[in-house]
Parts: C-alpha cells; sequence; structure tokens
DNA sequence: GGCATGATTGTTGGA
DNA sequence: TCCAACAATCATGCC
C-alpha cells in the first residue's frame, strides 16, 4: 500500500487540490493504482533489480499517445497546475468526450508502435533464446540495441 | 540525493 | 477469460 510508505503527505495534498476519486468506475484499474496487495505490485526498483534493462517497454496505448499532447496543451493552458494527476484527470475526460473521428489519429500511432514494439519483443525473445542456449550475452544485447536504433530511426524517416 | 506517489485509459501478458 | 501490471509525466515529500 502506498499511503503506507508514509510519502502520503505528498499526494494527500495533491489529492485536496484535486478533489479527487469520485467515481471509479473503472475501480478494477485502480486496483493497481491502489495495491492493497503490495507483495503483487513491486517497487520500480524491485522490478529493475527482477526485470532484464533490455527488456523492450510496452508500447503506449492510444490514450497515452494523445496523453503526450495534452500535457503540452494542458501545460499551456494551466501553467501553475503542475500535478501530474491533474492532468491524467483532466486527459481523461478529454478522451472520453473525443469522438472515434477525433481518437483515430492517436490510435494509429498506437498501432504503430505496437507493431515496433512487437518486431523488438520479437528480437528480445530471440535473445532470450540465444542466452539460453548460449551465453553470449553481450552480442545479443549489441544486437538488440542495434534494432531498436533502427526502429528509432524508422520512427524519424516516417514522422508523418 | 533518490525513490515512491498521485491520476488517467488502454493494452499486454500471465494464470 | 479474467485480472493485475505497466506504459508517461513530474512536483512533492520522506528517508
Amino acid at each position: 500500500m502506498k499511503a503506507a510508505k508514509g510519502k502520503g503527505a505528498a499526494r494527500r495534498d495533491s489529492r485536496e487540490a484535486l478533489k479527487v476519486v469520485d467515481d471509479r468506475k473503472v475501480g478494477k484499474r485502480k486496483a493497481a493504482t491502489k495495491p492493497e496487495k503490495s507483495s503483487k505490485r513491486q517497487t520500480k526498483k524491485e522490478k529493475l533489480a527482477k526485470k532484464d534493462p533490455n527488456k523492450p517497454k510496452r508500447p503506449p496505448s492510444a490514450f497515452f499517445v494523445f496523453l503526450e499532447e495534452f500535457r503540452k496543451t494542458f501545460k499551456k493552458e494551466n501553467p501553475n497546475v503542475k500535478a501530474v494527476s491533474a492532468v491524467g484527470k483532466a486527459g481523461g475526460e478529454k478522451w472520453k468526450s473525443m469522438s472515434e473521428a477525433e481518437k483515430a489519429p492517436y490510435e494509429a500511432k498506437a498501432a504503430k508502435r505496437k507493431s515496433e514494439y512487437e518486431k523488438v519483443m520479437n528480437a528480445y525473445n530471440k535473445k532470450q533464446e540465444s542466452m539460453a542456449d548460449d551465453g553470449d550475452e553481450e552480442s545479443e544485447r549489441s544486437k538488440s540495441e542495434e534494432i531498436e536504433e533502427e526502429e528509432e530511426e524508422e520512427e524519424d524517416d516516417d514522422d508523418d
């Protein structure tokens, strides 16, 4: 549980300012945010210690792609609102109010990121197999890094 | 100084 | 099939 960490003061402050937590229709999701079963929810540190630093990060969903842009807009319109939770909330509301057509470009981007993720994941999986088969971690990692760099170039190249 | 937390939705991966 | 975890963001507070 997060509050148990004692850092609650920080977010309590934020929460009061945000007037959060009214309708938890996505209570399921909230479970992740409010991990009463702390045994399941590992800290970033624990995860970092456990997981492969080479493991590709999950691709952002359409909502997250939208959120990237929304944050910039939100900051401009609300320069004094710095709470990320406020941005998340506002973004969520905006997202819901958007039409499918408005969401389309973000979904397209998300799909693109997803396909890239699949490619990287593929390489990562191969790397894992190779590592299990052979211990040539260094070269395999380099391979993976190469792929990731390629992805970045591709993205840069096909920006529009 | 560094890490955890807060909110949001969508997607992934594991059981 | 269901559910938990995680993806980005960053000011803030605690240790």
